[in-house]
DNA sequence: TCATATACTGTAAAAATATACAGTATAAAT
DNA sequence: ATTTATACTGTATATTTTTACAGTATATGA
């Protein structure tokens, strides 16, 4: 691709932000007004030479007929982002900014279920259920949790991923790994929060 | 929002098709065109009726001033959709249209390295790497593979996934489950065709 | 010093486009 | 039976827009 010079940069540029801001591209004049061109040729001439260059079309005849084909503008936002939320010790797994180790780009809708934010796995207590340490576990918020669900809950300032199962007021949350033991609470006696629950589970190689 | 009439749903639908197709909104004569009106009046008033009940905008004045505000399209091409290949005995894991179990909506970055399908995992003969059976593995098209990599190979028509590690002429494939023994093969003697290499791995719970 | 590329101004005309106005037709609602 | 909403045709015009043409200015390389 060739390389543009400064102007026809900023022509590229104003033509996608245009197109951004109003979903249709500006015309000759409109270009000229915003880059404070006073002839609508100068415009012309601009788009003439991002055509041949191959960054934009240009539909003779057509008012507005631009259209983009290879774009200056980073595009991030493409794909939506998924935040990830390392499972802290203290405190509940809040999406506040400064939680979030980081963000991947991916779809909510992959798995079966819709989730909210990936919780990056600490620890073994789960491993026999093929969840190892620093797997992200996708985590769709809710406290609509049946028995058997793998869950986020957080007691007082820990926050746990284990097995939920529930019989009237004994908690049991249950681990995958002979080393670990069950947590059991009477929830007459101590508060559990139901954080969520997974959907699914990533992992990076 | 209120509903829309027949005539008005094909306005905007006409609307978004040439939106998609061309990056600039349509006149009205190229609506009445499209939709086989005879008079550019009939586009006119359609989209004076979507403007009111809040499906466009219009840009008085301007030509193409179009905009569209809320979609009637269904947006699944939004995400890419990555395809799910089974882990079948025979044959090599081609991305031919009968070997695609589904897709799935998710983004080729979202591990460290680009991947282009997803392979479920048949047998439990990696289990010990937290891998189960339907776990969906991310694989990513390529021969060029390091010792330890996770590797989809061939051999004659048997497809299988497992640590690999190579010395001279010999190749191991080597399963995470004491039940299983590794496959050692003779590079003078048989052949092996390295179809890829697992960047990651996502499982629905 | 001369050609060439970049970067414009200024004008004008042809073509594209929005948009108003005057009608027609049909079905459903009152 | 009359109004109302939908759904157009057909025409005309003012405005917008593209686009060609004639210049000017400046920097760069040959």
């Amino acid at each position: 691709m060739k390389e543009l010079t400064k102007q026809q940069t900023k022509v590229l540029a104003c033509v996608e932000v245009y197109l951004n801001q109003t979903g249709f591209p500006p015309t000759r004049a409109e270009i000229c007004k915003e880059l404070g061109f006073k002839s609508p040729n100068a415009a012309e001439m601009h788009l003439r030479a991002l055509e041949k260059k191959g960054y934009i079309n240009i539909k003779s005849g057509s008012s507005r007929g631009i259209s983009i084909i290879k774009s200056q503008q980073e595009y991030e936002q493409s794909g939506l982002q998924i935040p990830v939320i390392g499972l802290v010790a203290a405190g509940s797994p809040t999406l506040a900014e400064e939680n979030i180790e980081k963000r991947i780009p991916c779809d909510p809708e992959m798995f079966a279920d819709q989730f909210d934010y990936f919780l990056k796995v600490k620890g073994l207590s789960m491993i026999d259920a093929g969840i190892h340490e620093d797997d992200l576990v996708a985590i769709k918020k809710t406290t609509d949790v049946k028995n058997g669900d793998l869950v986020v809950v957080r007691l007082e300032d820990e926050v746990t991923l284990k097995y939920f199962k529930k019989k009237d007021h004994l908690l049991e949350l249950i681990p995958a790994n002979e080393d670990f033991s069950t947590i059991e609470i009477d929830l007459r006696v101590q508060e559990a929060f139901i954080e969520g629950k997974s959907v699914g589970l990533i992992r990076t190689h």
